[in-house]
DNA sequence: CGCGCTGTTGAAACTTGTCAAAGTTTGTGG
DNA sequence: CCACAAACTTTGACAAGTTTCAACAGCGCG
């Protein structure tokens, strides 16, 4: 990590300046802004919030102010029932945006945690509503992004509506590697940002079953298991098990 | 069912006053639209579509023309796995917009397939997101409606991951319930539209575990099933169900 | 009026959950 | 920097819920 040892306007023009400068604007931004709306968007785009694992971005309930771009960290959201059971709806890592599901009623739906310190863009809603009006590509890219959520959600209920333990867990490694690899990470060997009780939490699985498959996995010499590390070994196989019925 | 009697002409013009006389209108469009305004949305929500029970009004991959508001009937959805597995993943009545999953890829998703014989608005995509540019309220309900969607998914993620058979039947029946209230019919004596299996889909259940659950609840007097005609005699028992360990 | 789709019910098998105990890692305070 | 406590992970044995397989009943459509 370096030090940040620059004057106090600087890191703020640094800051501000973050949307035309980022890595991964592509992901959050759509391509063939010109300079202008650039800069619009960089305007609208405030502080990077900065969040230490096992800080809340958000809790349920909370008034919807803005949503927010993940540029470092790790994260993840869970609705709590009345009757305190938690499911994790989603892990979300760089370039992805948290936050959607307040639109509906203007208030936050779901807790959303840092698993790991994180930085955030922090993206006031109603200026963007303002800007999307303005700018047709923009539209397009956001509405794109909730769309995308919507798909991701459905993939999921699919794997908790008909898939087994190992499937469940299969994909769940095939997501993440490919996530990684997207990024420009390895794809077959990584660190699990959660516990193995949130990795089932998302899974519908409890924190043993996780525990066992992930055991059983490396037995067959599918993976690699060290505690969170986690080594891909035989991608095609893992592959292969999503979709197979109980006993091959 | 009315027959229609009506010259050709006159029957277009009824149909394309639509949104501005339609009964439902709350369910779509935002309060306080002006005259101009709703003149707008009216030309651009194009003629009626009716399909017949077991019609596609769309199969996954189709290009993203419209998107659809049921104006009567109802309809499900389900993505297909390579495989051929097959998972609902939701059941759509009047009021409701389907179609949102295809605006990420411009490509649907899902095959969304009429229950019984319905009629919906076919919104062209391009033209609703003109639209919302231009007014801001539409706009901000259009968010609103895909940023729901979302949280309905959260809940049915929420269902499949941390809920037994019962405590999702009872779920289901109660959000059908609550749905059929809000649009002004009965809400404890209502028709199921879908199969033991297409319920079984959606719950992540068989379709016989549906089934002895719907037997369990009658045994216990919470509700009264007569095949698809359902009664509900408890609703309070039946609520109390929800969050309730295995034996009680 | 009968064939097929849909729904019900039973018994057995299997997957996953529960409970329990022990091992391991991580974080914190002395 | 070490030590201790807390949190996390692994593994086993057993219980429970759900699925699977199978047979039969019923309703509805042609």
């Amino acid at each position: 990590m370096p030090r940040r040892t620059s004057l106090r306007g600087i890191d703020l023009a640094q800051i501000r300046t973050a949307c035309s400068t980022c890595s991964l604007h592509e992901l959050c931004l759509p391509a063939g802004l010109d300079a202008t709306e650039m800069e619009r968007v960089d305007q609208v785009v405030k502080l990077r919030r900065r969040t230490k694992r096992g800080d809340y971005l958000y809790r349920a309930g909370a008034e919807l102010d803005s949503l927010f771009a993940v540029r470092s960290g790790f994260l993840k959201s869970c609705v709590v029932y009345e009757d305190g059971r938690e499911q994790v709806t989603g892990f979300h890592m760089m370039g992805e945006v948290v936050g959607l599901d307040a639109i509906s009623q203007e208030r936050h739906t779901c807790d959303t945690i840092a698993l790991e310190d994180s930085e955030l863009c922090e993206i006031p809603f109603a200026r963007l509503e303002e800007l999307t009006r303005e700018i047709a590509s923009l539209q397009r890219h956001f509405h794109r992004i909730m769309s995308r959520e919507i798909v991701r959600d459905h993939g999921v209920m699919l794997l908790l509506g008909s898939m087994r333990a190992e499937e469940r867990l299969a994909t769940f490694l095939i997501n993440l590697s490919q996530r990684f690899a997207s990024r420009g990470y390895s794809a077959h060997e990584f660190h699990l940002r959660m516990t193995r009780e949130e990795i089932g939490s998302y899974l519908g699985l409890t924190l043993e079953t996780v525990s066992r498959v992930f055991s059983r996995f490396q037995d067959d010499g599918l993976i690699e298991v060290n505690n969170r590390h986690i080594r891909i070994q035989d991608v095609a196989r893992l592959r292969g098990l999503v979709g197979q019925p109980p006993h091959e």
